[in-house]
DNA sequence: ACCGTGATGTTCT
DNA sequence: GAACATCACGGTG
């Protein structure tokens, strides 16, 4: 079952929480793929300084004031794709990294469009998961309830919260128990 | 196993 | 012109 809207415009600390055990799903031309969901990272707009978000609406970050249940995407460090969703309401500019998946469906896929063989490797990080799911710069606000990208109900996995990766930059911020992990799970990203 | 490094583009100063 | 929510590779232990 597809999440509806409903399930993404809540606080993006309890969307980060419980996409964990759902299913990203990517259905394009060349075929479906997807994965479940392992670890997530919530960024909280005005009050993380680690946010995109945080300095306001720009350009780049419009999207984050949508309603929930659109696709942020954003180049990082000149080649790498890093695919988030948008959480809460309408003006509130929360939302949810997704940083590894457990690969499912269409393996065969992600593996080629990686140019790599190895299934532990193959989603366990946002760059990687990106590229293996064909996101692209033009999924910039996809709509999550469409057929192109979206997330279906799936598993119950135990989580746990831990600080989130690569944002020392952000001061106070960079302590705050923000990422979310499938308890034991091996496709985590670190 | 753990470094160190090179590749690369967009955003904001 | 710096900084950046990264990855793959090759070196050394």
């Amino acid at each position: 079952m597809k999440l509806p809207r409903e399930f993404y415009q809540r606080d993006g600390l309890t969307v980060a929480r419980e996409l964990i055990g759902k299913k990203l799903v990517t259905n394009l031309p060349e075929g479906l793929t997807g994965g479940i969901i392992v670890e997530t990272e919530a960024y909280m707009g005005a009050i993380d300084a680690a946010s995109h978000a945080y300095k306001g609406k720009t350009e780049r970050t419009k999207i984050f004031y949508s309603a929930g249940g659109f696709v942020y995407v954003y180049l990082i460090y000149g080649m790498h794709i890093c695919t988030n969703v948008v959480a809460n309401i309408e003006g509130v500019p929360e939302a949810v990294l997704i940083r590894a998946l457990e690969p499912v469906d269409g393996v065969e896929l992600m593996k080629r469009r990686r140019r790599q063989d190895n299934l532990r490797g193959l989603c366990s990080g946002p760059g990687k998961l990106s590229k293996a799911l064909g996101v692209t710069k033009s999924f910039y606000g996809a709509d999550l309830c469409g057929e192109e990208i979206f997330i279906e109900d799936d598993e119950t996995l135990p989580v746990t919260a831990t600080k989130r990766i690569n944002v020392n930059y952000a001061g106070e911020a960079a302590n705050y128990l923000w990422r979310f992990v499938a308890l034991g799970n091996a496709f985590i990203s670190v």
